[in-house]
DNA sequence: GCCAACGTTGGC
DNA sequence: GCCAACGTTGGC
């Protein structure tokens, strides 16, 4: 694995969080809970304070990315995971001994345009991007480079 | 450690 | 709503 990923993605229903929450958070600022996929959590314990994230909204016509965040705090304990009304709750993970993790994200801009799922596959400088693979689930994801920027030509059009 | 059953994600 | 592609669980 490598430690110098530095640029990342999340994925998020926005009929229960969209970016738009997030730009309305105060401070912009919000926890990013609920991640219960282990690869996911490793991914986001490597997120440093700064970074930049690609927003992507799933399960909505179309599927798009459709701004960026920035790491505001590093991984620390998810809280909900020890809430038994949350629907995120694990007996599994205790105080002295947490299984789950989150970070904070910062809200940094909305994209004027969305770039749709659809529009992204055809992209040749994304054709490796763990997004466009079939059958991917993972809810955090790393970024490279290249494909960061990329996309933020995309938005630009 | 194998693998079938089950649950979830998420595009379509 | 369907279903493919995963991840997790638990019996053996």
């Amino acid at each position: 694995m490598p430690t110098s990923v530095n640029f990342w993605l999340v994925k998020t229903e926005p009929e229960s969080f969209s970016i738009d929450n997030l730009a309305d958070a105060p401070q912009q600022t919000t926890c990013w809970d609920g991640v219960r996929n282990y690869q996911a959590r490793n991914y986001m314990r490597e997120m440093k304070l700064g970074e930049r994230v690609l927003v992507y909204h799933s399960s909505v016509n179309p599927p798009a990315v459709v701004g960026i965040a920035t790491v505001a705090r590093e991984s620390y304990p998810d809280h909900t995971a020890w809430d038994k009304k949350d629907p995120h709750y694990d007996p599994q993970s205790t105080k002295d001994n947490p299984r789950w993790f989150m970070v904070d994200l910062k809200f940094e801009r909305a994209f004027k345009r969305p770039l749709p799922l659809d529009e992204l596959r055809g992209v040749k400088a994304l054709q490796e991007m763990e997004l466009l693979r079939k059958g991917s689930r993972l809810s955090v994801q790393p970024v490279r480079k290249g494909e960061f920027e990329a996309i933020l030509k995309l938005a630009e059009v």
